[in-house]
DNA sequence: TATTGTTATACTCTATAACTATA
DNA sequence: TATAGTTATAGAGTATAACAATA
């Protein structure tokens, strides 16, 4: 008499945040491939953007992956000259990554592209409440040592 | 001299539900590693209770996964007696998937999994911001047609 | 000998296509 | 002939381990 209705597993936080993460990165991997992306090549635009040049190692260890993945996806952005690798002469077993202007440019169109992905996920809220969630978004990233 | 600082796109919405999502859905398969289950194998069995016994052509359109997938997941599933599988006496092609009361009680297990994961990863945020983001998340998954 | 980057290989997840049985 | 389920095969994505160059 005093059961209390259990909470479903859809309904629980981890559930929806898998989800819609899932949901919005194949809809991000759709529209970057019209560019010749795939999404973890511009997370790779993004992380020399916001931290700036680095080395190969370095960049696996703030993505979180593989070196070895590290190398083909800058092999694929170094021939499409969205970034230059160049040898460190003080060390020359370092690459030292770096984004070109096209680069550059290439990253705002996915950039916008996300945020019309956004826009569109969250037409259902208003404009209060897509801010209110961008802030608990940006919290949590923060508290969890994310970019940026 | 009227440019304005251009949003990265680590901040924008997509990155962040993104990333998010793919790490706590790590660290769910993590969890649920310790019951034989990978993170499929919870929807599955999360999908039989929220509908309901169903076809595993339902289940497969339902899960936005192919058919055959379905038929490894209910293998799996079936072996380890969380669900049973009943052919249909008005049409023997079909075989309607329902959840055991072991599998039941493997969801309950997950499910509290899920609900520790979510708080972990909300503990940044105060009572009232872990409701409010709930909602959000929730009320954009009802607008996606998402479960629940 | 240790470290950076690279290459070779293998593993996980999932889809597509071919097939079987029922309708 | 069409449909539900199954099996066989293939592809994407990524990691691990072996290797090469430099320190």
């Amino acid at each position: 008499m005093d059961d209390v209705e259990p909470e479903p597993f859809t309904a629980t936080l981890t559930f929806r945040m898998g989800i819609l993460g899932a949901l919005i990165t194949d809809r991000l991997a759709e529209r970057t491939r019209a560019y010749g992306l795939k999404v973890k090549h511009v997370g790779m635009l993004a992380a020399l953007a916001g931290s700036g040049p680095m080395s190969q190692l370095e960049l696996a260890r703030l993505m979180r992956v593989a070196p070895s993945l590290v190398v083909s996806l800058a092999d694929h952005l170094e021939g499409m000259k969205a970034i230059q690798r160049l040898r460190d002469p003080d060390d020359r077993r370092r690459q030292r990554l770096e984004l070109t202007d096209s680069g550059r440019d290439l990253l705002a169109d996915c950039t916008e592209a996300a945020r019309a992905l956004g826009d569109d996920l969250t037409s259902s809220l208003d404009a209060d409440e897509r801010a209110l969630l961008e802030d608990l978004l940006a919290a949590i990233a923060r508290a969890e040592g994310l970019p940026s």
